[in-house]
DNA sequence: CCAACAGGGACTATTTGCGTCCCGCTATGT
DNA sequence: ACATAGCGGGACGCAAATAGTCCCTGTTGG
């Protein structure tokens, strides 16, 4: 019992406040810089009533305003970092990632709070807990491998640039997904490889092959070698998506989608279909990271946020070992919802 | 850095709440059973404000209201337990206590908040923390030694009560001291076996013998038995005098009186007398605890509290070695000026 | 050069907190 | 047995803190 939880019974109205401040500063932090204005309209709240909390942030020495807006400081970045655990206790999180972790069986389980199909901020926050969660398993010199998706995106996103050159490779876990550029599994990993002031390689393989071309291709030497490289990765870090939105992202024909209907695939991990019970219903034929190599790989770790994911992180975590999760409140329910079916 | 004080920053209001609450509530505790309108009067606020508390803790079940008053109930006893270190680190008594432990080579010293001079009931909590104190130093089956006076006599008042019989015997560590019977040591002595379901045994020897009456007396084998147990007790607690008041309280004649002003005599212990430097100026002629015998027992353990007692606490510290001080913030303040000088 | 958005100030409405006075109840002491 | 002192709790009204609204000025970026 730590001393903020004493000291709830005789104050209990601290911990409504703790939190509110904490989701301000953090919001702050999420979208700096920017205005009061914008800051009371992301939070549902009115900007009279955020003035207090800045003027309270702004003398504690945790924001700088400036023209642009607001933005905290190192101090604000150390304490957001050191009061996380706290909040995560508070507000029951800390908990129901013990209850996931033991359900899923995954060791290291990391919930943000809020639910980022209700609210897209919730997104970076997953991506800044990802990104420390990525970082954590850092062993240089290290090779990791992404893939595609708004997820991954964020996570580059907020991922924090390091000071030096670091010993890693970065490299796209398959060929491209998704049709937008800057979710393409090679974008992030220029990026992230950017951020954390290692190298990347590219990977331009086509999506869609026939079988027989996929076959061909991947004994093309440039091809041959990366594909090694990619399956003997320290760490894998990628993003668990729905089944049929990705399908119709990837723009798969009305065939193969009701395919994927009728055998109930539920979720998505680079290029796999799987169905609720984690058996896979349908691969797609590109060339990169397959399923049995995640087993030789030191860290999988697994990002997905929002309500509807729920069953498709479940349906993973029943396909595969992943070592570590970062997701939301909105996924963890529904996940803990259905594990009570 | 606790999860209390990092809340601080996000909402440093909390702290103040939770000192006042805490107050109010070890208040209740002290003084228990007590109406709203005495404890106002008790605290220095006013009825109102104090209703709001009140209801607070009702509800959180911390305290019981009776037709007689409040009084808090297991719960919050536990509540207050708990929260005293945090309160205690919160108001920087913790670091005062280490630094009094290093100015004074005691190994444990506890600061109660407060002056018991200014105000009576903080004499009722350190009453609280030397019983405390001197339970946490119990090694059954154990033999304590007392001394009298209003210090010794809280601490036997606020000694909770044991379940069971304790193979504890104690013992009076000198002969009679002071007049009203209630601050004797064979009082005291009493009073505190029965709270610790233990045993005890009078001991009464007049004060102010002449000397050879003294030596006499002490070969009788029933009084010589005594003073063999008394100084092979495992622990001795007692209380710590500024010398003028005990000498005029015990009505020494005035020529003594004379003797202890101009050799500067400002602390008494167990019938020593004692200058600013420690060193012995006086002693009583009765028989019991020799300042000898203490380098042989396991703990000893100061009680004393007051402005006016800085002083005296600062020279028994230097005459003997004390294990355990129980002071408060009045007598901490004092000794820590008495340093800096 | 101007539109947009930044922080900060001023005024008002609302809520909350607190002082004050009162009542009914129950132990306690005569 | 009764009077009384002390208990908790209810009610009302004022004052102060809090929050809503509107406005102003400076900076930035197209």
């Amino acid at each position: 019992m730590n001393s903020l939880q004493l000291s709830h019974r005789l104050v209990p109205e601290l911990t409504g406040k703790l939190r509110s401040r904490y989701r301000v500063l953090q919001r702050v932090y999420l979208h700096q810089p920017i205005g009061r204005r914008s800051l009371a309209h992301v939070l549902g709240t009115t900007e009279r009533i955020l003035r207090a909390d800045v003027e309270l942030f702004k003398e504690q020495g945790l924001i700088d305003v400036g023209p642009l807006g607001m933005s905290v400081t190192e101090a604000g970045e150390a304490l957001i970092a050191e009061l996380d655990p706290v909040i995560r206790a508070l507000d029951g999180r800390h908990d129901t990632e013990h209850v996931l972790a033991r359900a899923l069986g995954i060791e290291h389980v990391t919930i943000v709070a809020g639910d980022s199909a209700e609210d897209e901020i919730v997104m970076r926050d997953i991506g800044h807990a990802a990104a420390h969660t990525l970082r954590s398993h850092l062993r240089l010199p290290c090779t990791v491998a992404v893939t595609g998706g708004s997820s991954m995106a964020m996570i580059a996103d907020m991922m924090p640039r390091a000071a030096q050159p670091q010993a890693i490779e970065v490299l796209p876990a398959r060929g491209g997904l998704g049709e937008r550029v800057e979710l393409l599994a090679n974008t992030i990993a220029s990026q992230l490889a950017d951020k954390l002031g290692g190298t990347y390689r590219m990977f331009h393989v086509p999506e869609s092959l026939s079988k027989a071309t996929a076959e061909r291709l991947s004994q093309e030497p440039s091809v041959s070698e990366m594909v090694q490289r990619i399956r003997g990765a320290d760490i894998v870090i990628h993003g668990i998506g729905d089944a049929l939105t990705m399908a119709r992202r990837r723009r798969l024909d009305d065939a193969t989608i009701e395919l994927l209907r009728s055998r109930g695939a539920v979720a998505e991990a680079f290029g796999y279909y799987f169905d609720a019970q984690g058996c896979i219903v349908h691969v797609m034929n590109t060339v990169g990271l397959r399923l049995e190599d995640l087993s030789g790989i030191r860290a999988v770790i697994g990002v997905a946020g929002g309500a509807a994911k729920g069953a498709a992180i479940r349906a993973v975590a029943l396909a595969y070992q992943i070592d570590a999760l970062v997701t939301d409140e909105g996924a963890a329910r529904a996940i803990i919802e259905q594990c009570q079916k």
